[in-house]
DNA sequence: GAGGGAGCTTGACCTGGAACAAGTGCTGAT
DNA sequence: ATCAGCACTTGTTCCAGGTCAAGCTCCCTC
């Protein structure tokens, strides 16, 4: 491929600083120059076809990746075959954390559309915030706000009935599709009713009927994973229903 | 044992590297001169008796907390007055990492008996782990255990049946309980079947009733909170059930 | 050691969501 | 253009676990 010519496309290629997610993603809060020193460690790009995997259970972890375009699952299975969707990723958000613990992945990633990542080597990073306190910052946050994200499907999961499930769900993808500048009331879905079933806890004929349901109570139009809100403040009533 | 000589007993009060729990929490892995370094921030405790909050929803974000002696939950509730269990930590283990993210808490920490944590003030903690490359690993590692372990619970209310969530859930407890010298087969619940619902996502019947179950299979004995484990491959193969 | 209350157990009944089953509609390949 | 196959919808039935209700047990306090 590389015919002659020594040119340097580098630059055009992966760079926090020149990059338009860059206040949602890992380089938030970071002075221009702090970013700069992003970009020497954030180098490559990756690039993952829908359906296929970014890491998978088991993998040996060396690198975060950011979702830079595109959309990803990530999902543990247990021995027994039994599986569960423990997140859905878009833009800026970072994949991967699981695997500092044991350095090991500890969940499989897998592209629900065509993708790409920034590539983050973990040691690198870890280096570079050892220098920089406000990068160490910055990456806690993340890693804590993820736990908080951890509990709060917890509460879904342990208390909530199929409907409050799903319009918290619908309302938590519009809401970081609407940071992202998408519209707050209509989304395409980038995965099948069994994903959402499996994130939520719930069969796939369940989160079909519930949409089904809402449609006909003129809180959704349903079509196919073409969804549209049409009366958001109904959704949120459903998702704290119980208070009444 | 060395007898005589110059005792200084200021190793008497909260120091990491006299802390026989040091192998558990955060020194995890560090050398004897990095667990001193770790002495200068973690300074002091606290007691919290049984029924008191540690923190709550909202506090300020400060301080981690180590959990030295007793037992507590962390549960957050939902606006509408639910209230989900997210974790019940016992000696060794980390408490406020949900804080780090907002710098205010994210949920209620209260001790289900007598406890005492060392105070880790984060800031500084922050701080010499950007001094000491070891210590800023153990942190990642800790948090992103959290993390996974968090994955493993929405595997448990997403898609096991009631037995399978309370064997779980039993197995992991002695199985912390044992490598910190107690007993595999015999425990005492510092919770009641109210907060083990909550953690689960079963009301209190289900858990006395799953209990009950459990006993007239042969497989526990239960008295209220004390529990004895006849059968553990029982209990195994309850968790791996759907594998059938 | 009597009384009260929180925590636990057990029974009876009910229901939300699972399971099973039978279509329908898209999509992509030949 | 046709076909195959996956994703989705919808109906029916069933059951695990929720709900409600009644006691029981173990402390704890006076």
């Amino acid at each position: 491929m590389t015919v002659a010519a020594p040119i340097r496309l580098e630059p055009f290629k992966t760079a926090c600083s020149s990059c338009n997610l860059r206040e949602l993603c890992l380089p938030v809060g970071l002075s221009a120059d702090q970013v700069q020193q992003l970009d020497t460690l954030v180098s490559s790009r990756r690039s993952v076809a829908r359906g296929e995997t970014l890491f998978r259970t088991g993998d040996s972890f060396q690198s975060l990746f950011a979702v830079r375009t595109g959309f990803f699952k990530t999902c543990i299975s247990a021995e027994d075959g039994r599986d569960q969707v423990t997140g859905f990723q878009m833009s800026g958000e970072l994949l991967g954390l699981d695997g500092i613990s044991t350095e090991r992945h500890a969940c499989d990633a897998v592209a629900l559309e065509d993708s790409t990542v920034c590539v983050i080597p973990f040691h690198d990073l870890e280096h570079l915030s050892g220098q920089l306190p406000e990068l160490q910052r910055v990456l806690h946050k993340i890693m804590s706000r993820e736990i908080v994200r951890d509990h709060g499907v917890m509460l879904l999961l342990g208390s909530m009935r199929a409907e409050e499930r799903l319009a918290a769900f619908l309302l938590n993808l519009t809401q970081r599709l609407h940071t992202r500048g998408f519209s707050r009331s209509e989304l395409i879905l980038r995965m099948t009713r069994e994903e959402i079933g499996s994130y939520l806890g719930l069969k796939l004929e369940t989160v079909s009927r519930t949409f089904s349901k809402f449609q006909d109570e003129g809180v959704l139009e349903v079509k196919q994973r073409q969804i549209r809100i049409l009366d958001q403040a109904a959704l949120g009533q459903i998702v704290n229903a119980s208070a009444c």
